[in-house]
DNA sequence: TGTCAGCAA
DNA sequence: GACA
DNA sequence: TTGC
């Protein structure tokens, strides 16, 4: 039978009698779901801040406050019988309203949060309703949510990736894995909406265990971790992030730069003997001109590589289409890069392109270095399990890793570089608005024949003045890797800045994969290739995607179409950045 | 206990 | 390291 | 090994 009934009313009244009959409040503390421990704590609280609390539920009581997670929970427990006249004039409330009238040492208004729902499947959908903010219902796969570019958890997400870069730096082959974990960990913040003030916030986010929790853990409550700042005070670890950040040097040759040759800085590298990359000329530029190449990418100047870029293109083909990818499509003010997607709507006449294209660009002087890359359409049919080799495919899918002059001269005011990027993120886009705008327009005004003339007379001017400005040698390929001689260029008078372009061609019938690959994000991509293969056994690649089970390619002519045939919501490029 | 995207230079 |  |  009932544990409680209208008999032992008497003793709530006396209890009532010793309090204050100034608020006639008469809380029932359901002790169900409630420690023992923590239902004395409750009690002995509330009498201090005179809250009239009762053993036992009676008529006179008003609210009723319970760990239960629904009106029809409680009352299937306490076996009452909804609609009974003795249960009606009670308010029915969760503990929360107890605790607050104890912090506010009087009971408080009653508001929404403090309600108790009806019945469970309210109370179930009012979990995952607050849940939302919080954790569950974020999904598996990076690609099916969407992550902007700032979020609220940067101090997390931080150090999250201070501990994936330590792994990637770390020379143990599990380290890898532990570097796309903790990577992966960092990206499941990175979707949430609010703030994490708990370790409530995080519990079921996918990709964080244990040991992210306790990373999570220690900077809620202390406000830092101390293997983050074990990390962060580590110099050798340090001197090799500093290492990687140039352009050819990856985790192995930062590792032998610190812990073998003991070097700590640029200078070192570029006075040790010992390093002599003549076999590889990447490196060499890398190193001569990373002052130049760490500045990172403002997004005007990557609008106006893609102009120039255009301009060459157009007196090879009109038709011809360039757009900016990468981190600038997603939304990003700077890069480390520009990643130019260019194609053709007429397929096949994409073809040999890029070739022509760098050689233009080399005999204006515009290239500093670069290399061109080709790719064929076959290997994404023929895949790893399959043999079935339609591979009669002719297509290239071609291309050019390189850094481009950009004339100083170009360079819109200050604000372009990352030094002032001080300012908010607003005055940024207003200012980029506005340059846009006006670039815009001196472009289409002018006709495409002829090149637009205030760009192309300003890059005449930098270019002829100058006694830098020289052509490499035809090949286009490093004319001189000898890393003295580039340091001497890089260090003398120029008027041009060095930056990472990446110019990528496609067919159009490829353009959709193409752009949705080189849009990424990284993760975004691996994320989009593991939701394919897994869950879909499709083979997606930037060329296009394959059904594994029917055996053919499937494809696809715009964004939105790739993301429906693989059954996603579509994401914003602004969306992507996992 | 196997997998983590996958390929070009 | 996290997940299936 | 490094890059995308
Ligand atoms: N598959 C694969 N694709 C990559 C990788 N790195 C980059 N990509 C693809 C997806 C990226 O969005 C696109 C451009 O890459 P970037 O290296 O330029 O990075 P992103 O533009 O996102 O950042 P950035 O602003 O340049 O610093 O190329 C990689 O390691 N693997
Ligand atoms: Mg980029
Ligand atoms: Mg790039």
């Amino acid at each position: 039978m009932a544990g409680y009934s209208n008999k032992e009313t008497e003793e709530g009244v006396g209890l009532l009698s010793g309090g204050d009959r100034k608020n006639d409040t008469l809380v029932f503390v359901v002790p169900h779901k409630i420690g023992k421990v923590r239902y004395d704590i409750l009690k002995s609280a509330s009498e201090k801040n005179k809250i009239c609390t009762t053993k036992t539920f009676s008529s006179h009581v008003t609210h009723v406050v319970t760990e239960c997670s629904s009106k029809a929970q409680l009352f299937r427990l306490m076996k009452w019988t909804e609609g009974s006249p003795l249960y009606r004039s009670a308010r029915y409330l969760k503990l929360s309203w107890l605790t607050d009238s104890i912090k506010n040492k009087s009971p408080v208004e009653i508001v929404n949060c403090h309600l108790l729902s009806d019945d469970e499947l309210e109370s179930k959908c009012q979990e995952l309703h607050a849940a939302k903010e919080e954790s569950k219902l974020v999904s598996k796969y990076e690609c099916q949510r969407s992550t902007p570019l700032h979020h609220q958890n940067e101090n997390l997400t931080d150090a999250l990736s201070a501990v994936e870069e330590e792994a990637e730096i770390l020379d143990r082959k599990e380290d890898y894995s532990r570097a796309l974990a903790f990577c992966k960990a960092a990206c499941s913040l990175k979707c949430l909406t609010k703030p994490v003030s708990s370790i409530q916030d995080i519990k079921g986010l996918p990709n964080i265990g244990d040991h992210s929790r306790d990373i999570i853990k220690e900077i809620l409550e202390n406000g830092f971790s101390r293997e983050v700042e074990r990390i962060k005070n580590d110099h050798s670890l340090q001197k090799k992030k500093m290492f990687m950040s140039i352009y050819g040097v990856g985790p192995s040759t930062a590792r032998k730069w610190v812990d073998v040759l003991q070097l700590a800085t640029i200078e070192d590298v570029i006075n040790c003997p010992s390093i002599n990359p003549r076999k590889e000329a990447r490196l060499a530029y890398g190193i001569a001109f990373h002052e130049d190449l760490k500045q990172q990418v403002g997004r005007t100047t990557a609008m106006r590589i893609r102009d120039i870029v255009h301009n060459e293109l157009k007196t090879l083909d009109g038709e011809v289409t360039v757009e900016v990818t990468g981190g600038f499509r997603r939304g990003k003010q700077f890069g480390h890069d520009v990643d130019l997607l260019i194609s053709h709507p007429v397929e096949g006449r994409e073809t040999g392109l890029l070739q022509k294209l760098i050689h233009r660009l080399n005999s204006k002087g515009l290239i500093l270095h670069g290399v061109m890359e080709e790719s064929t359409f076959s290997e994404e049919m023929l895949s790893k399990s399959s043999k079935l080799t339609p591979k009669g495919q002719l297509d290239h899918f071609e291309k050019w890793i390189g850094i481009m002059k950009f004339p100083k001269n170009l360079e819109t005011t200050p604000q372009d570089s990352v030094r002032d990027r001080k300012e908010t993120i607003k005055d940024e886009f207003k200012e980029e608005g506005k340059k846009r705008i006006k670039l815009d327009h001196s472009l289409t005004v002018t006709d495409h024949n002829h090149i637009g003339s205030g760009l192309q007379e300003q890059i005449n001017k930098s270019f002829q003045k100058s006694s830098t400005s020289y052509s490499p040698s035809p090949a286009s390929l490093p004319s001189s890797s000898d890393l003295s001689e580039l340091v001497k260029l890089a260090q003398s008078e120029r008027e041009w800045r060095a930056s990472r372009v990446d110019l990528i061609i496609a067919p159009a019938s490829q353009y959709a994969y193409a752009l949705v690959g080189w849009t990424g994000s990284k993760m975004f991509n691996r994320s989009l290739r593991l939701y394919a293969q897994r869950e879909l056994d499709m083979k997606l690649t930037s060329h296009g995607l394959f059904d594994m089970k029917q055996r053919k390619p499937i494809q696809a002519s715009s964004e939105q179409e790739v993301f429906e045939i693989l059954k996603l919501q579509y994401r914003n490029p602004e969306e992507r950045n996992c």
